[in-house]
DNA sequence: GATGAATGAGCATTCATTCAT
DNA sequence: CATGAATGAATGCTCATTCAT
């Protein structure tokens, strides 16, 4: 369990504090420059109190990670339960992984940053399972819809590739404010791009 | 300057194998993780040579970034130069792309990874200049495409995504040994797809 | 703030031994040949103890430097406020600085130095403020004086240097350990001598 | 011997060179806050070649001490030497020693500090030589005013601090800048003072 | 639960000095 | 004599973590 149980309302929002301002502070500082010290004085916490709740810094960047990753491939995985038509499957794949970057910016650079290996290792039962949990949902999605011949067969990594690798480039460059592209339109024209690349 | 200049044969190899060893140990351990200390083993120089061609840790990860971005960008633009025909230099680009990074991964880990922002400031100058020197290359090849109607007229925020967002996907699975299939492989499906997606 | 506030007795003890453990360490090595390790050792206080008060070596010198010009300037005034006559007045002065520095040899070693310029500009504040306090004090006795003309009229630096110069000469003579004549005898001395420049 | 002996008038002025670039640096950083680096780049030497001619950075400063310590000392012997007055004698002294101060800004910064007891103590044959025959000089006068009563008889560290340390303390204002009197006036002033306390 | 004082290993950087060319 | 590359000990400071209150 990352997130200890607690039997006061307090505690709970002293976690969510805790977990908002070291969000935040990640995004803006990236994990290695933050300090423990920045996340409790964004907090309003004490370092005990912090260190009461996670008993690492890793472990705390890896509850963090462990909520953003779980609620963006949730969110994904309802998009696809929703949709049955591939063309529509895959546009709504890729729009909802731009939009959701634009309405999560601080969640999104911290979620798609390489580097994060490192604390993530931590993690490992819950990141897997719930790695395990998305991947198959995508795939069994994905293997219908090769199977009755919408989209190309082909191997998972090229696939991903195509589907969400125009989605990180976009949104990196997004991120860092140098798209010239609305999001609106970026969403459209790269879900139809992938579709192009996919189907046929 | 970000390389110091020298007159001494035995300077320059300094310098290389400073650079090298930085190169290597910024891969493996991360930019934060690397110690000076790490590097001056690696390189077998002792601390105050290190400072002696580079005045601090983050103008050497400057400098090394400098040197590996600007190969990779220039033998990018050295494929294009070559390829008048649309399709083949679309598909060659991305093969180039994705065998740098097979044949470059140390490079490769260092370069192509967010939060290189934070030294690469310090570099202004040469990087902006060498990045325009890029950007116009790519973008006057491509501006020739478009207007002969070879491919589709699009913004470049979303040319560049579709482009080379797959290659950055796949190699960052690649790099991270997650990859199933076969790099040159990889390189023509993944070529393929981008014509598919920029063509018509 | 100089003097971090504390609401545990333990903490205050903390401040002043390593205000003490800095004095004497500043006054036997100097500021420069003070290492923070010297201050810790002497204090009995880990390098994170001293700054988690101190923000810096300059801001733990100033702090220092601070309390002692303090201590030193108040009780000078004071022997000023307690004295209406003229003669008797500036011999006291010349007494008090005389002595004083025979009772507090580690405080003037450190306080009556030059090149203590470099880290008190952190101060300006309080130490303007103090110097302020410190000058006006002393100009309305003098003024008082010279208006009834007790005291010749003559500029301030002047009246400074005749009636603290000889002090200092004589105090860091003492303080090297060069003198021949005991305190007592230089600083009636010194007194007599001062009021007849002064005087008439 | 501080100045090695040299036989080409270019090894001279390179002497000369260093020498001065050291007295500026120290003036304007401090002995220790001066690096030889600084040096060198003043004087536009290497690093070999100044450590060719001073062996350390304490030596080249003790070499630098003891020019300006001679050139102050004989000077104000000159003084004593050429006059036979007592009233008269007093005051040129006193003249001498402010008017040198604002004519050699540079070196009376860095000869008139407490803090250079550290490197001095490596000059001792040369220092003690020095002293003794300034002391002596000054002594023969003085003693002299003193049997024929012209001078109230003192101990020579109440002397010294009455006829030195007035002008001590006014150029310690006047290189800070915080003076209001004129050289001239205070020169004038302070020499009276001094004569009003030494005479009778 | 909360607090924040205390710890101390670890790190980037400086700089006097040496010495091969 | 001049040069400047090389050395490496020394130092100020940071920061994750612990623990007594």
């Amino acid at each position: 369990m990352r997130k200890p149980k607690s039997t006061h309302a307090s505690s709970a929002k002293r976690i969510t504090d805790i977990m908002q301002a070291a969000l935040h502070c990640f995004t803006e500082l990236g994990f290695n420059d933050t300090t423990m010290a920045d996340i409790c004085g964004r907090a309003n916490a004490s370092t005990g109190s912090v260190y009461h709740y996670f008993k690492s810094k890793e472990q705390l960047a890896a509850a963090v990670y462990l909520e953003g990753i779980g609620k963006f491939q949730t969110g994904m995985l309802q998009v696809l339960e929703n949709e049955d038509d591939a063309r529509r499957g895959v546009i709504s794949v890729v729009e909802y992984h731009i939009k959701w970057v634009s309405k999560n910016p601080e969640w999104s650079g911290f979620l798609f940053n390489k580097k994060i290996l490192s604390f993530v290792s931590e993690t490992e039962v819950e990141l897997l399972e719930m790695n395990k949990k998305f991947i198959t949902g995508l795939s069994l999605w994905f293997k219908h819809q090769m199977d009755t011949e919408k989209i190309r067969r082909m191997p998972w990594d090229i696939l991903v590739a195509i589907l969400l690798g125009p989605c990180q480039e976009y949104t990196k460059l997004y991120l860092s404010g140098k798209t010239i592209t609305k999001i609106n339109e970026a969403a459209n024209d790269l879900g139809i791009a992938a579709w192009n690349s996919l189907s046929k």
